[in-house]
Order: structure tokens, then sequence, then C-alpha cells
DNA sequence: TTAACTGTACTATTCAAGATATTACAGTTT
DNA sequence: AAACTGTAATATCTTGAATAGTACAGTTAA
């Protein structure tokens, strides 16, 4: 499904979490598909069944994924206030970007310029 | 100078690494000027020296400061290779920022609107 | 009904990174 | 000499992350 980073600084349950929010944002995830049980996912990526299992209640409990005992934890149908903070946090973290290139230098119309690139590529970057 | 987000997960010298790279990064700190001594800092932010030691120790072998022994430390005179590396790393950053938005929905007419608001701010969001 | 899956909840333990505390020494300035 | 600077080193404390193991509850299909 993906891989760990253990150059990452981050704890490995974080990385879990946004890998998969990330797939379900993109819709590689569709609303209630299945995810891989606790166990299956520990056994994939070689860790602690407990460390997907604080992965998982952690998206649960975030909205985008729910879980059903004794079946297994499916992706949620996102609800347009938790997209609506998404974009909120995204706009946040674009402008944070745009001002530090501003005071390195970058002019206004190089910016524009990536902007429209990034969107030209369609497709969803996998990473 | 500034302060520290105890809530943030990150290491509390990561933090001063940043605060201080956005600093000269800015202009607010020219190059050659004086940074607070280890022990200053340590007691204006009533944390332990080795804690902005190594913070220091880090942005000098970044390129970011220099220090003298029995002197102090000061910020650099940023070389271009550096500026450059920067500039790299906020279009990555800028790039994959841009993705997660188209993926979430966001059309290219509001990106675009976003970026122009960003630079029309023009001073240097201290945040 | 049983077996083999699911999720969930505990507790105990190990491990590493971060941060502190303390001491010591070297260079600079007045 | 005194009071600053940086720098280095060691020992200790604390915390979060991750592991290990066990147990129990719900689901599904043979």
């Amino acid at each position: 499904m993906f891989q760990l980073d253990y150059s990452d600084a981050r704890p490995l349950y974080e990385q879990i979490k946004e890998r998969i929010k990330t797939l379900i944002i993109r819709g590689v995830l569709v609303s209630n598909q299945q995810l891989p049980s606790v166990r299956e996912m520990a056994s994939n990526l070689t860790l602690n069944p407990n460390t997907i299992q604080k992965a998982y209640r952690d998206l649960e409990a975030e909205g985008y994924i729910y879980s059903v005992r004794g079946k297994g934890n499916f992706a949620a149908v996102l609800s347009p206030a938790l997209k609506g903070e998404e974009q909120m946090q995204l706009k946040k973290q674009l402008m944070e970007t745009l001002t530090a290139m501003q005071n390195l230098g970058v002019p206004l119309e190089k910016a524009l310029q990536w902007v429209k690139a990034a969107y030209e590529t369609e497709g969803s970057d996998p990473e």
C-alpha cells in the first residue's frame, strides 16, 4: 500500500496517518472502501499492530475513516466541514510558503508560473 | 526575540533553528549582526544553554551563522548556493501544497488569486 | 457450533531522543 | 583580574514511541 521512511524524524503512526489521509483525499481510497486490517497492515509494514491501531483510532477521531467491530476499518464519506478544514489548512500553508518565497526574492511572475505548472501536471503526484 | 511554542511537537532546538533562519532570511538579522549569547538566549527562553548551543552549532554547519570563540555568534552572509537551496525547497513545498489543493478540488483561479493576495500583503508576516 | 477472521483494550517493557544539570577550559575585552 | 564570550564533555532525567503479549468481543462462513 505504501512504504515508511525511517529517515523521517516523525513517529511512524504519524506517517501512516498522513499516507492514508492522502489516499482518501485523492480518491485512491473510495468512500466505504475497506482498509487492510490492523494485523495485516502491521504484517506488511513489519511493525506492531498497536502502532496501526493508534493510527486508525486517530483517523477515526478525525473523521477520515470509520471502524466496525468485527468487520474492519473503512474510508469515510468526508464531510464538507472536514473538506473545508483541509482547504483552510492548505491555504494557510500556501500563504506561509509564498511569504517565504517573497522574502527570498522570488518574483510574483515566477510564483504564478509555478502554480500553473503544478496544475498542468494534472495527475495526483504520489510523492 | 521570539517565543517558543510548547504545544509544538517538534524539539525546542528545531523551533529555535527555524525562527533564527527566518529572521536571517527576512533580513531582520543583518549579515554580521551579533546574536544573543548562548547563555543569554537560554536565560531569556528559560531553558538550558546546551539546547541553544545545539541550535547554533547546527545553524553554523548549515551556513546561516558563524561563531567566533570568545566573541559570539553572528548572522552569516548567505551564499547564493544556500539561497538557491532555500528556493528549491520552497518550490517543492509549493508544488506539494498545490497538488493537494488540486486534489481537494480547489480551482486554478482560486489558487492564483491566493498567490496574488499573498504577494500584495507586501510585509513579512512575522507569524 | 467451531474456526478464523475482524476490532479493541489492557499492561508491562524497551528504547532513543530531547532536555537538563554541572563542570571545565579556551579566547576576548575592559 | 574580572566578566564576558564559545565549546566540550559527562551524567542524569523524562517522555514519547514502539514492541510484546494477552485477552475479550463481534462477524462470517464452513
